[in-house]
DNA sequence: TTGACACAGTTGTATATACCATTCATTGTC
DNA sequence: GACAATGAATGGTATATACAACTGTGTCAA
């Protein structure tokens, strides 16, 4: 058989890092993202897909219903599937970008990234990743200020196969939060905000003279049922407070 | 073959209704949430699950990874599947119910009430109700107890043509939210989370002995464009978090 | 014209099979 | 005792096949 027509043809002697079924969802969100397809149009039929990358149906199925699942395509039996609306999530919490927190109530903002390192799980950070202690995670420390005052202390763990490379990202113009949702929609999301006494470390980012109330959202993502991402954000109770509204 | 040990069996003169991989993700749940198997439990291996409900591998294989992208169980390749840790339970813009929230956590709750009076509007609360200083308001403080415990003190301001007989009302037995989204549901509400030093008005409620951050959640909740309620609840750090999960 | 019907095309699900990757316990070797 | 090799158990993926359910269209007959 010539498998030069075949998109994704098995070539044993490369690895095969990405699943196939990964690699059709990449096929259609790319020609979303680049405009081939727009909102609304008519996707190609499985057996379509299935004729032109050269995967079985069973993978252009599984494909195409995680997308499904995403939000980004939909799909009617006896039909065919088609490029969903575009909708903005409506974020639970808009603390999403604490930048555009503070440049859009008319301050300025800085970002100071003070460590970016690898580190191993502790008990509890293994415990908050599912891993072993031990495990290798990715360790970052940023401060925000608004106006030169220190407002807000985040500090992640990131698990090093979801970002490899995220000990090399430049942090400082690009927060983690865009990386990591670039490198894969969050499927799950947890916050958990408690009050606490900062520790001296944090007293000293957060230049607090004395010991102070703060604020403390933790969140953790999951892909793929994994936890990807444990974020701890710290402000001092004075500065800063969390709000939503929203009608029921 | 005798299908009489086949828990999901076809039987072609009954509709089929629920998909079969929906009926294992039933089953999984199902005792997880009976407590046949806990937090950390491992599950039947696929091959296990194969035999005991009489589906194929592909149809566990796609209920299993579907629980998985729900938080419900994790999975290890080369080890097993396993009962995920529960996710915390407050939503975290919902209304709480802080009795529910105690009771359902296996604790005993109590609500005392402290207070319940007509007041006055000083500046802070006329612009929170958004009347003028001096308009009249109803106001109440509860404590809710665990096992003995403060945990948090429910301080809430009621606009009386609202709620005209809250001051007869018996706030111990039925709690205030309920009478309020009895009279009229919220068609919005707005929350802000602060960390605060307690005062000592509230470190004696709270029965705490040393000044200790605690969160405090605001709420103001409008029904025909007019503020009817702002309700302040403080709970000591040590003892209590606000956290919600979601899927996007 | 209208209704009934058949049919092709599409997605939804189920199965058997196969092979791979990872983990862990066991066994063997030095 | 330490280390390496082995193998079993488990989950991860890919495929071919089959049938069911649904939709839209076209055809045919009354």
């Amino acid at each position: 058989m010539m498998p030069s027509d075949r998109r994704f043809a098995t070539d044993p002697s490369t690895v095969r890092p990405v699943a196939r079924y990964e690699q059709v969802k990449r096929y259609i969100t790319d020609r979303i993202a680049d405009g081939v397809w727009h909102e609304g149009d008519r996707l190609p039929s499985e057996m379509d897909l299935v004729d032109a990358l050269g995967v079985s149906r069973m993978t252009v199925n599984r494909a195409l219903r995680e997308l499904t699942g995403e939000g980004v395509i939909t799909r009617a039996q006896g039909v065919g599937s088609f490029v969903a609306p575009a909708a903005p999530r409506a974020e639970l919490l808009e603390l999403h970008d604490i930048a555009d927190e503070i440049t859009r109530s008319g301050h300025t903002h800085r970002a100071r990234v003070l460590m970016v390192s690898s580190v191993r799980a502790d008990m509890a950070l293994a415990a908050a990743f599912d891993v072993r202690p031990g495990t290798k995670l990715f360790h970052s420390v940023i401060v925000h200020d608004e106006d030169e005052t220190p407002l807000q202390v985040e500090e992640r763990y990131v698990a090093p196969h979801f970002l490899p490379d995220y000990l090399d990202l430049d942090l400082a113009t690009v927060p983690p939060h865009r990386h990591l949702s670039r490198a894969a929609p969050a499927e799950q999301i947890e916050h958990v905000i408690f009050a606490v006494t900062p520790c001296e470390r944090l007293r000293a980012w957060l230049d607090l003279p004395t010991p102070e109330p703060c604020l403390q959202l933790m969140r953790r993502t999951w892909v793929n049922g994994r936890v990807v991402m444990r974020g701890t954000f710290t402000s001092p109770g004075s500065r800063y407070s969390i709000g939503g509204r929203y009608i029921p």
